[in-house]
DNA sequence: GCCAACCGGGG
DNA sequence: GTGTACGGTTGGC
């Protein structure tokens, strides 16, 4: 008998040692391709055979069959999955089952996945090689000893139907970039792209990737490339095994594919696989960051590149729009851009592709799967099924919910207004420490695997950081450390999601579930208590943190103090950390306030309240003056701002951009002329009433409110951005014939109102009053203050 | 104006 | 044989 942690190491790890695994591909009648890297850095391409498997909840439709063609197995414990079956040949194996149910069930069943999910489990054929041989990729094999292409197409729009690939940027295992473009002198425009087509694809084979990436790769590149190959008659391969052809696999975030059978799948998703080469896409490792992260300005190549370091300062940019325009004028910009396209991509899953790559060394799946996949069910799920084969312990069944609801986490307002010396602290990781505090697991765990693979991962990721510290900065050796940290994190963090995925997840638990938020309640409603008693006033708490605000005699000391006071009261591996402290906070509404830094002139303002896409500039602006004003509690300053506002306007020193807000244009113009009649909008009258009448339907403007009715303004900012429509040739850039009382008006309703927590009702009235009206109180906004109120308290609970 | 549905990306 | 959450934006009444 093996002792506990060397199981345990098996049920995370696997306990195969192949190492050098790069790709597996393999098929029901028990064939598994295996591409690995040996030591050298060779490509060896091994043949196995398998005995597929699947698992049922009874023998009874296998009485009918033979002993000699397939064994079965009857595995320990209570769980309804009990009967391991095997076979040389998992067709067989599926006929076999198949027949015993239609005649059991008396009608035809074709297909495995038509049998309840509670009575049969069947795996996809990698996925059933890798669980049974205990095998996983990578295993001594460094991220950098991969061979890694990126592939990225130039086309002249977005629609395959119609448009053409017309450039193919290649970023190549040695890390350089090529480009291949179509033959411009050719007649057939047709010929000349199937021709490009052929190229690109034979120059991928001959680079032989172990892996190809890029970003948005199974969103657009493949299903662009796939569709035109189609239409041209241009054989879409690129795999290792030419026999085997290009194939698609279901995948809710993969591109629409055409189904024979529209109707039964509307909205079918795939994505799509080869043999021998893992497909990943960028996208995907970014969204999975930003998930914790939360730092990303957005999710695009570009913005993501620079917002990491990665992008080279002086990269070319083109709008996309315009990319095909720039290429018939200036080829060798496109090649340049498309280059540093790659290079981008390749640099992006490096950095962020890490913890795939990690995962994808302990999870018994492909590496291209662990990098799309949820982590609940797509790595918790895997891990949990290897180990209980493993262990030869039946599995239970998937179950639907009971019924009862899944409660969440606490959210309380304590004060609304403007409070100074505020402190924010915070649980790291609340609910996977409480999981592993309470032992809170699955109940239907026998082996206890799912608290042991998190206190492991816990342990591990620990380690990883720790030596990612003391590796040299920048080498391969501290990314490899900080990449296993990022995938460890990320499993650790779905645990919880994967107890309260009750219609997704093998041993999902909404009781469990449910303990541990409602042990989230309690500690957060402990700490807010506990602080309170500190003396310090709470303003605003929300699952895992709060916000209070310290007395006046408190330093930075004593704020560290309470803090770490009330961590030692809390329940082993909770802890409560002191995050950052700011001058001052204005609550406004759960979610909905604004930050002043020490030292710091300008607000963060955060939540819908204080910004919103619509707001026009010249009311973010004023809130951003008034704001920062009032929070540093200068409330002559915040009368100075918008006094400062209205006559700006009333003396048309605003420039029209300023009160011009941004839309985006839906209806094309016949469809607004069709619902005209019934009502009218404010962005569709400013076109026609500028003299616009040809736009299309995704394009943009400036719309503002003129004297004379609604009218279309000149955006400076994109002057030559297509998308943007503008008024007719010769109308001024800037006539600022504004409707002053309307954005008068909308200054106080829409943008002063959001002050109204934060002083007195007469302060606020004379803050705000008609600049014209002559105040009988000159005097009285020099001494004014902002306003806390404490709210009565109260709890709600997040849906 | 409010709430539900949708989006996030790629040329 | 898949499946995030969340904050912001759009679109339908």
């Amino acid at each position: 008998m093996t002792d506990r942690a060397t199981r345990e190491d098996e049920w995370l790890f696997g306990w195969d040692p192949t190492p050098g695994i790069v790709s597996v591909w393999a098929s029901l009648d028990g064939r598994a391709l295996v591409w690995r890297r040996t030591a050298e850095g060779e490509l060896v391409l091994e043949e196995e055979r398998f005995r597929p498997w699947i698992l049922l909840s009874s023998r009874d439709d296998l009485r009918h069959v033979g002993a000699h063609t397939l064994s079965i197995e009857e595995l320990a414990g209570p769980g309804e999955l009990r009967f391991l079956v095997r076979a040389d040949d998992g067709r067989a194996l599926a006929r076999a089952v198949l027949e015993g149910a239609s005649r059991r069930l008396g009608r035809r069943v074709g297909n495995l996945r038509e049998l309840p999910k509670e009575t049969c489990l069947a795996l996809a054929p990698e996925d059933q090689y890798l669980a049974s041989t205990g095998r996983v990729y990578f295993r001594d094999l460094p991220f950098e000893r991969l061979r890694r292409a990126q592939i990225d197409l130039e086309t002249t729009g977005l629609d395959p139907e119609v448009d053409r690939i017309f450039l193919v940027a290649i970023g190549r295992p040695d890390g350089e970039a090529e480009t291949h473009e179509i033959d411009g002198s050719t007649r057939d425009p047709d010929a000349a792209e199937a021709d490009l087509l052929e190229r690109a694809l034979a120059r991928v084979r001959e680079l032989d990737p172990d892996v190809i990436e890029n970003h948005n790769l199974h969103g657009f590149d493949l299903p662009f490339l796939a569709r035109r190959t189609e239409l041209l008659d241009v054989p879409f391969a690129f795999g290792r095994d030419r026999t085997i052809p290009t194939s698609k696999r279901a995948s809710a975030r993969g591109a629409r594919v055409a189904t024979p059978d529209q109707a039964a799948h509307p909205m079918r998703r795939a994505r799509f696989s080869v043999a021998g080469r893992e497909l990943v896409d960028t996208l995907d490792a970014v969204r999975r960051h930003d998930f914790s992260a939360r730092d990303l300005p957005g999710h695009g190549l570009k913005v993501v590149a620079k917002h990491l370091g990665l992008a080279r300062s002086d990269r070319v940019h083109i709008p996309g729009a315009r990319i095909f325009e720039v290429f018939r004028r200036d080829p060798a910009r496109v090649r340049a851009y498309a280059m540093d396209d790659v290079r981008e991509a390749a640099a992006l899953a490096a950095t962020l592709g890490g913890a795939a790559f990690a995962l994808a060394r302990m999870a018994p799946r492909r590496y291209e799967r662990l990098a799309d996949a949820g982590a609940a069910t797509g790595v918790v799920d895997p891990l949990l099924v290897r180990a209980y084969l493993r262990e030869r312990e039946a599995l239970p069944a998937h179950r639907e919910g009971d019924g009862t609801a899944h409660s969440g986490a606490a959210l309380h307002l304590f004060a609304t207004g403007v409070a100074t010396r505020v402190v924010k602290a915070d649980v790291a990781s609340l609910y996977p420490s409480l999981m592993r505090s309470f032992r809170i697991g699955p109940s239907r765990d026998r082996l206890g695997a799912f608290l042991s693979i998190v206190d492991r991962l816990v342990a591990l990721r620990l380690e990883a950081k720790r030596l990612g510290k003391e590796a040299v900065k920048g080498s391969a050796e501290q990314h490899a450390h900080d990449a296993m940290s990022a995938a460890m994190k990320l499993v650790v963090n779905s645990a919880y999601g994967y107890l309260g995925a009750t219609s997704l997840t093998r041993f999902a638990d909404v009781h469990a579930a449910n303990e541990v938020t409602r042990r989230g309640r309690e500690v957060l409603g402990m700490l807010c208590s506990e602080l309170e008693a500190r003396g310090v006033t709470l303003l605003e708490a929300d699952t895992d943190g709060v916000y209070f605000s310290a007395p006046p005699a408190f330093s930075e000391d004593d704020e560290r103090r309470v803090v770490s006071e009330v961590d030692a009261l809390l329940p082993p591996l909770v802890r409560l950390e002191f995050e950052g402290r700011y001058a001052a906070m204005l609550s406004h509404e759960p979610k909905n306030y604004a930050l002043l830094a020490y030292g710091a002139t300008e607000p963060v303002l955060r939540g819908v309240a204080f910004r919103s896409s619509r707001a026009e500039p010249y009311g973010e602006e004023f809130l951003r003056r008034a704001v920062g004003a009032l929070l540093a509690g200068d409330v002559q300053g915040v009368r100075d701002a918008y006094v400062s506002t209205v006559l700006a306007l009333e003396r048309r020193e605003l420039p029209t951009i300023a009160v011009a807000s941004r839309v985006r244009l839906t209806k094309t113009p016949d469809a607004y002329a069709a619902s005209r009649k019934q009502k009218r909008e404010l962005a569709y009258e400013a076109l026609l009433a500028s003299g616009i009448t040809r736009w299309s339907a995704g394009d943009r403007a400036l719309v503002y409110r003129s004297k004379l009715g609604p009218r279309v303004a000149v955006d400076p900012d994109a002057e030559d951005d297509p998308r943007v429509v503008r008024p007719a040739q010769g109308s001024p850039v800037d006539p600022r014939d504004y409707d002053v009382d309307s954005y008068v008006r909308s200054l106080l309703v829409n943008f002063a109102s959001r002050l109204t927590t934060g002083l007195d009702r007469e302060d606020f009235s004379e803050t705000f009053a008609d600049p014209h009206q002559p105040s009988l109180f000159a005097r009285r906004l020099a001494e004014a203050r902002p306003i806390l109120t404490p709210l009565e308290r109260r709890a709600e609970l997040k849906a």
